[in-house]
DNA sequence: TAAATATACTACTATTTTAATAGGATATAA
DNA sequence: TTATATCCTATTAAAATAGTAGTATATTTA
């Protein structure tokens, strides 16, 4: 599993994302609000965004947070990356938590390795080409449906 | 990520796989030795394997464990789920860690759940379609290759 | 039948990770 | 100058995980 951090991080960033073609920023306060983000767990979350460079924040008064990028070519495996997320089910087939197996002689010949890799593999091609915009859309299109089914 | 006794019980299962044409048993000591895993937490391991129906344990002198079915018919999934390894990245696309996002007033109109459900959907297709015996028939593959490259 | 060898079982401890909070410093707008 | 935000460091609380200890019980074998 990935930790809450990281869940919270994409819950935060899609609002970000959802104002984004109005260029407009939103507060801490507002966001955890919003999407019951416990305040002070995401005032830390979203500065180490920031110092990753993912986020961008204006200080004081009417202040708050905005994307730097395009909700277009932010990706969920970036995301989930960058608050310390691991993808992988095993530490040896990690490629940013990264540990040697202790019982394996050799890494190479582990039919569990192997496996494991394309598990791994194949969670990743799906986050990294899911982007912020993405899952806007795939809301919208929920939304709808639901709304069809309705009738 | 899963916990370290979900690979440690498929390292030893597939030790316990490795001699089941011969019928044979082995002691908790050999595998924990062979695989070099702690041997009290693989007792612990094994034993919870042996309450789950998974593995049969001969006591006594010269006793030992082996498995019940046949390495064709255990698949990864069932051995990560029957030692605790939750294999979806979020706890609301989880089967056997559900738990209810907070946060969602409608999980089914949710964007991440939906992605985070095709990612685990994902993961599961290969680990239920690996076998205890396809992890040694993996090995022996990645050998064969690795003795032909050193030629 | 006694010694040796294994598993069965319960309880406990230590370590690490994660989640969350506290509180003051700093910047900015109205 | 007051109110509103972010910035930043330190700390705490809780939970999960990994691993250990020790004794009871069963079985083989000499």
């Amino acid at each position: 599993m990935i930790p809450k951090r990281s869940k919270y991080a994409i819950k935060a960033l899609t609002a970000l994302a959802k104002v984004y073609r109005d260029k407009q920023h939103l507060s801490i306060a507002t966001i955890a609000e919003q999407e019951k983000i416990p305040r002070k767990f995401l005032e830390a979350i979203l500065l180490q965004l920031r110092n990753e460079g993912m986020v961008n924040s204006k200080m004081g008064a009417s202040g708050g947070y905005y994307l730097v990028k395009h909700p277009d070519e932010i990706m969920l495996s970036a995301i989930i990356r960058s608050t310390g997320g691991p993808i992988a089910l095993i530490p040896c087939v990690s490629l940013n938590f990264y540990e040697e197996c202790v019982e394996c002689p050799h890494e190479e010949l582990c039919g569990l390795h192997e496996v494991m890799l394309e598990v791994r593999e194949a969670s990743i091609h799906i986050l990294s080409k899911t982007s912020l915009a993405d899952l806007i859309l795939r809301e919208k299109k929920l939304f709808r449906k639901s709304e069809n089914s309705r009738k």
